[in-house]
DNA sequence: GACGATTTTCAATCTGTATTGAACGCCATG
DNA sequence: CATGGCGTTCAATACAGATTGAAAATCGTC
């Protein structure tokens, strides 16, 4: 394999922490943005070394985020997996939801402390309900903005190329 | 302490992960943005039940990433930490970076595979350099979104009352 | 419906990272 | 300049989660 496209997988492997991947779906999923079309679980073991179980593993759940999709190749039983329409809105709806729920947890937070009794029972959360107010607002914030973005990308991204058109060369008939 | 406040430092332990904070790391942030004031290394250990190398560990990294900052009491020697003026803000910007990073990795390794020999030498990398070129699109989108979303987020948030003032009880003269 | 090929599952294991706690260093004070 | 009080460091440990590999389930085919 490229050595470029070689260590664009295993820092991507290092770096995707951050959307939530794990280091192994991280190379699976890298390795697919440069492969794109259709490949076969032994193929994915082979050049990622790793065992054909953890390709199980990480191919479930890659697609289970809408980072990857199944297909098959007539004439061949084998599973053959290839990027969707569009991995990278996907890829986002995981940390919006984590943001989402940060930002609820934190409105719980503040409505539980604003219901006790009127006089601060413990005087070392005065102030409390007002900071825990900014950061519930910060976090409706950054939610929003993601949301718009997301919605932005996918116009955008709808007119260019895509992924869509794989060249599944069908070899039966 | 609170019970629905436990609840929130908790859960805010195992969500902030996306933010790449650490479980103990994430739930000191969470307790000083209920707490708000300045606060000695003791309390927090005894408060979140984490020993006091833990706590040390934890308010040091918070700093480095502008999420907290340290203070004295006049006539008390000991370190007292309190949030900074603007914490959310700051919390972007390590995932900001992360995808920086990420763009500039995904570009590289595009124009790696641009430079090489014009006939693809390998034909399943067909069409990759346009793969890749969508994912650096991605991020691109993605981190000038959050660098106007930070912009936009310190105005509006400038106006507000903020952490800015801790009610340092001077009990010194 | 049995066979061969392929995928999935899961218990055991491995690995990286978080956490502890005791030793150390630092500083202010008397 | 010795002492007490804190903060920090770091080697040891605990732990969570990733990874493997072999057994079991699934699927298509004959």
């Amino acid at each position: 394999m490229d050595a470029a496209v070689e260590e664009f997988i295993e820092r991507m492997g290092m770096e995707a922490q951050c959307e939530g991947l794990a280091r192994t779906a991280a190379r699976v999923f890298a390795y697919m943005v440069v492969r794109g079309g259709p490949c076969s679980g032994d193929e994915l073991a082979e050049e990622l070394e790793i065992s054909r179980g953890g390709v199980s593993m990480s191919t479930r759940y890659l697609e289970s985020r809408g980072l990857l999709e199944r297909t098959g190749l007539p004439g061949d039983q084998k599973v053959y997996h290839q990027m969707p329409d569009d991995p990278f809105g996907n890829l986002v709806e995981t940390s919006l939801e984590r943001r989402r729920r940060i930002r609820d947890m934190t409105r719980e937070a503040r409505l539980a402390l604003e219901a006790r009794e009127g006089g601060d029972g413990d005087e070392d959360l005065e102030g409390a309900p007002e900071r825990l107010a900014r950061m519930e607002a910060f976090y409706d914030h950054v939610v929003a903005r993601m949301e718009t973005g997301l919605k932005t990308w996918k116009e955008t991204d709808g007119a260019s190329p895509g992924f869509g058109e794989h060249h599944t060369e069908r070899n039966a008939t």
